[in-house]
DNA sequence: ACCTGAACACCGTTCAAGT
DNA sequence: ACCTGAACACCGTTCAAGT
């Protein structure tokens, strides 16, 4: 029993969450081009105006959509370096393959990261600095173990992460030789540490 | 006095060519929202359905479009390390710069090669190729002149390109810091590249 | 071969009105 | 506070018809 007025839908953000739900849906399933603010509501159950009673418009769905992948990003990358145990090198590997897996699992989602990374969105940049700040920390920790070469962290950290994002884009869109391996863009990052670890 | 029948529109892909011109000028004034094919059909004084009869559809007349900015890319990364002399390894640096300069000189523009590198469009992935080879050559150069360590060249030019790319996004989203000079995309670059020369 | 003019289906957004 | 239903302006695309 519900203690206040029952209703199959709304009531205290539920209506909001389940619009980005549904918006996850047909982005992943029909990429950026299914995801329209009246698919949304039909599949929601709630009328074509329902969804501005909880965003402003779709750039702003859309970027709340963002941030709530970009935190379940942080997340795997954070699981991934603690079950990669102790060694700092080690836990940067794992981040960045936690990293490509994410955005290998479902480009849609990874374009729309970075659609709305180079908007102007506050709490995407804020999901987004968290992503960043993680790399640099650990980083930071591979040259305190010895593992990296000093030098500024943020430095450091700024060229494996944007190796690491370039690798992505090169595989999606199918720039890389697949019979040298380079279509794997965990592989070709970890190559980029290793080089970077014997200089 | 001209031959067959003077005309002030059309003939001989001259239409065309000013349909490519007007995407490129709404694109680079008013980014990728202002690219409409009624707004091309508009400015370029013809009809709505007139641009029909030169690109199958609003996605072919994007992918020429790419396709000719990765034409100019390439120009002018070549015209860089021709300017930069004999040395191979500056010679990769010019390009890189002009990588970046091509980039951030029209965020847009740089968004739309983007989009259409990791979509189907022949012409736009054989266009990036050339750029991707210009990459691979000179990074040789380098490893055949001694100032690179060795290994495959594609895979060295693949990280080179992957965080030339990445840390061009990384300045187009905010995500740099200024103060320390990482939000310059080629300074990034050149110290990865100075990293991997001393290692 | 290339063009115009009209039409169709679709989308983001807003308004007026209900509870 | 949240919802519905109708409407408006805009867009990609197609059709019928002209030269």
């Amino acid at each position: 029993m519900m203690t206040r007025g029952a209703s199959s839908t709304a009531r205290g953000g539920e209506t909001r969450s389940a619009l980005l739900g549904v918006a996850a849906g047909l982005l992943e399933e029909g990429g950026m081009g299914a995801v329209t603010l009246r698919a949304v509501g039909d599949r929601a159950g709630v009328s074509r105006q329902a969804p501005y009673n909880h965003f402003s418009d779709k750039a702003a769905l859309l970027g709340a959509l963002a941030a709530r992948y970009l935190g379940r990003l942080d997340e795997e990358m954070s699981g991934a370096a603690g079950e990669a145990g102790e060694d700092a090198f080690e836990a940067l590997g794992a981040m960045t393959v936690a990293y490509v897996r994410f955005a290998l699992e479902s480009p849609s989602r990874y374009r729309l990261i970075g659609r709305e990374m180079s908007g102007p969105r506050l709490e995407v940049h804020e999901a987004a600095r968290a992503v960043h700040e993680r790399f640099v920390r650990t980083v930071g920790a591979c040259q305190e173990a010895g593992e990296l070469p000093g030098g500024d962290p943020e430095e450091l950290a700024a060229i494996v992460f944007a190796t690491t994002h370039g690798a992505v884009e090169l595989a999606l869109s199918g720039h890389t030789e697949e019979e040298k391996g380079l279509g794997d863009p965990a592989r070709l990052v970890r190559r980029l540490l290793d080089r970077l670890r014997r200089g």
